[in-house]
DNA sequence: TAGACGTAGA
DNA sequence: TCTACGTCTA
């Protein structure tokens, strides 16, 4: 049957290149490419603070992320009343976001997965990336005037690039 | 990687005994067992009318279904006002409690499947139970004095029991 | 115990 | 789009 748990880590996962594709959380979960089963911000502790360690990023399924050539814009995650998507509250600088917000001053290295859509439009599949440094971050205005976390991460030069079949 | 999406059917699944041990939902979808994946009744249609084809009982977890010795009281889905599992209301006479209520009538036979603790108390493991025949439904109060149905199935006779090592 | 970019089917 | 006895980590 199925198994589960990685182990967490910083940077690239032995086994795992750019352009690798998996069906499910679960998959990237036990590969340890991304522990957080729903989540889209895995981290762990550092000495005394929580650095990301990889994140899932959408530009469709109702999230707005943005891939450029060689970097990201990333949102935040949380600000959502009783976990509903619908009533928007602000989001907060604690868990995944304040994990990914350590990452600038530290340089910490962060894995970036695409959550894509399948082709028969039921779920997600996910290719990895590659490693991205965290370079800054502000605060947008959501639907309903609430703070929204803006992460932009620069892609490490020198990686191969996403084959383009992958997004079709 | 994983596969999902088993075949949805009316009682005994080929290649499954009674006993038979599982680790996540997405196996039980796997192996065509009960398709639902979160909720825990699951249900086909059936000429003109839903029909219950298998439902997932717990003694734990917040759940309070009864085994006795050869029958079964299970607790309708529903009632979780914004999926909050803290604000409840009546729960309705729709979906997978419609389908199990219309199991009466053409006695349809519907799978039982044990929800249980894991020894390290993460998550849950499933364990099969055997066919049972659903035999009458009542309306309890919850917690907020809400509508709770409860649905008492009776177990097939002739089937082996599950061995208590299952239990610890 | 709560929070999170789950997942499938109606 | 919505519901549902998910599943994991902090």
């Amino acid at each position: 049957g199925m198994q589960v748990n990685g182990v967490s880590m910083i940077g690239q996962v032995p086994g795992v290149e750019v352009g690798d594709e998996f069906q499910y959380k679960a998959e990237l979960n036990l590969i340890g490419l991304h522990l957080n089963m729903a989540g889209g911000i895995d981290y762990m502790g550092r000495g005394d603070k929580m650095l990301a360690t990889s994140i899932v990023a959408s530009q469709d399924s109702g999230y707005s992320d943005r891939f450029e050539s060689d970097f990201l814009i990333y949102s935040g995650e949380g600000g959502n009343v009783l976990g509903n998507r619908k009533l928007f509250d602000n989001q907060k600088m604690v868990r995944g976001n304040l994990a990914l917000a350590n990452c600038i001053r530290v340089k910490s290295l962060v894995r970036v997965i695409r959550g894509l859509k399948r082709p028969d439009n039921k779920g997600k599949r996910y290719v990895y990336d590659g490693l991205y440094n965290v370079q800054e971050y502000g605060v947008e205005n959501g639907p309903a005037g609430n703070a929204i976390f803006k992460f932009k991460l620069r892609r490490l030069p020198g990686q191969p690039s996403i084959c383009w079949k992958h997004f079709f």
